[in-house]
DNA sequence: TACCAATTATTGGTTAACCAAATATAGAGA
DNA sequence: TCTCTATATTTGGTTAACCAATAATTGGTA
């Protein structure tokens, strides 16, 4: 008897909705939307469509979550750019919903920036090297007069993972480091010669990046950052132990 | 001028259903809502939150699209345990015009999911074990009939994502996997055996996770999603080619 | 003819009422 | 006391009407 209920396929019954997402998708892959073009007003398209005005709302609320299209209120839906973008609202969501849960964005950060100086070293041009270097030395300028480096340091990460050349690896850095830099100045979790001890850290990454010494460039990543990822480890320790319970 | 406009920050303006958002994540995050358990029901959440009940129903639409709830129809709203969404793979489809930012989805996946699956070897509880293994033979069932096995294999891998414990990697993965896996299926990239050839590779890599050997897993990742590895470095090198000229 | 202000029409946003399916309840029968 | 069925309630889904902001139109003025 079992093995019989088991060949029976769930059967796939398209809502409206989704059927909305794929017609709407496939005018804009297919080019007859182009990004910046209005879309027809939501009564017409549920008409067209032959549906309530709802489901239109809804695909297109769902075709937003992925940056496909924009809505300006009282004006129109837009098709926005289709490219690898898309992908940064969904980056931003995911932030935002972590936005308390500190220690999980410290720890992605890790990772996520470990991967990317090992892209980075492994890929660098001439012309990153260039970039890593000005934003290193903007950065030391700071520090050594005394003034804040907020922004300089963030850079110096950025122009990191600009050099992984990988576009997606990228999006994801350049939106979650701002974000968690600022909650890092704000809560005071560096003393206040962090700054220049980061300094010599700075040129470590540097230099294993110029080396393409990937190895090297990793460990002098995970150095930097060591400070935040004990943070966080003790954070999911913690947490382990409230669950053991 | 320009560097006063420059001081400018974009006004946050928090949405009520940001709000609404933020406010049902703590929830969940927190322990207080539990996977199946059930959400009030929207009338309640709208007078509770003290907002009409449309923004509510955005809010479970915008977590439902993150994994976080599952809707059944005049039952209620639950916390979501594993689930995957079968929507439209938007995301390969709307960039893989672009060629260069298709492989860097290819390979920000496979980091992604080696950090994973380190974070899953040494976190995961005896629950996890049982999801991984219950993914795992559902998905083993499925090919050794000649069925049909996306699903499962996604789920497999979104058991990963799970026993990291970082809400964070987990829904970039939940969001990126989904997408990809059916595009790369679809695509006919893998070869007819391939799913046969996964059934060891998977069950080295629970093995791997049961053991908490970290290295062991992330070699087992490694070697589970090699192929699609390959065709992204060889997409990468290309690039140099060209950059190099 | 060119420009501007007042008006009108159209837009997405929002609300409240209604629908059918799912669930909980109550009561009858064994 | 238990089980089953009929009923009532609660649920998310859906619709239609209304709102305020925007964009288009119109008419008049310089």
């Amino acid at each position: 008897m079992k093995s019989f209920i088991e060949t029976i396929r769930s059967i796939e019954v398209e809502s409206p909705v989704d059927k909305i997402i794929g017609q709407l998708k496939q005018l804009i892959t297919s080019g007859q939307l182009q990004p910046g073009d209005r879309l027809p007003a939501e009564r017409i398209l549920a008409e067209k469509f032959g549906v309530g005005r709802s489901y239109v709302r809804e695909a297109i609320l769902k075709l937003e979550f992925y940056g496909l299209l924009r809505t300006n209120p009282q004006s129109g839906t837009y098709v926005s750019g289709l490219s690898i973008k898309v992908l940064d609202n969904i980056i931003t969501d995911i932030i935002k919903f972590n936005k308390e849960d500190f220690n999980a964005l410290l720890e992605a950060r890790y990772y996520l920036e470990l991967d990317a100086v090992k892209l980075a070293a492994e890929r660098r041009t001439a012309q990153d090297l260039v970039n890593l270097k000005e934003a290193m030395i903007d950065y030391e300028n700071k520090i050594n007069s005394n003034q804040d480096a907020i922004e300089e340091d963030m850079l110096f990460h950025i122009a990191i993972a600009r050099a992984t050349k990988n576009s997606v690896i990228e999006s994801m850095i350049l939106i979650l480091i701002p974000d968690l830099i600022k909650n890092i100045v704000e809560s005071k979790i560096c003393g206040d010669n962090r700054g220049k001890l980061a300094i010599a850290e700075h040129r470590n990454i540097l230099t294993a990046i110029e080396n393409q010494d990937i190895d090297a460039a990793e460990n002098a990543v995970a150095a930097h950052l060591n400070d935040m990822f004990q943070i966080s480890k003790a954070g999911f320790s913690a947490q382990n132990i409230i669950n053991d319970n």
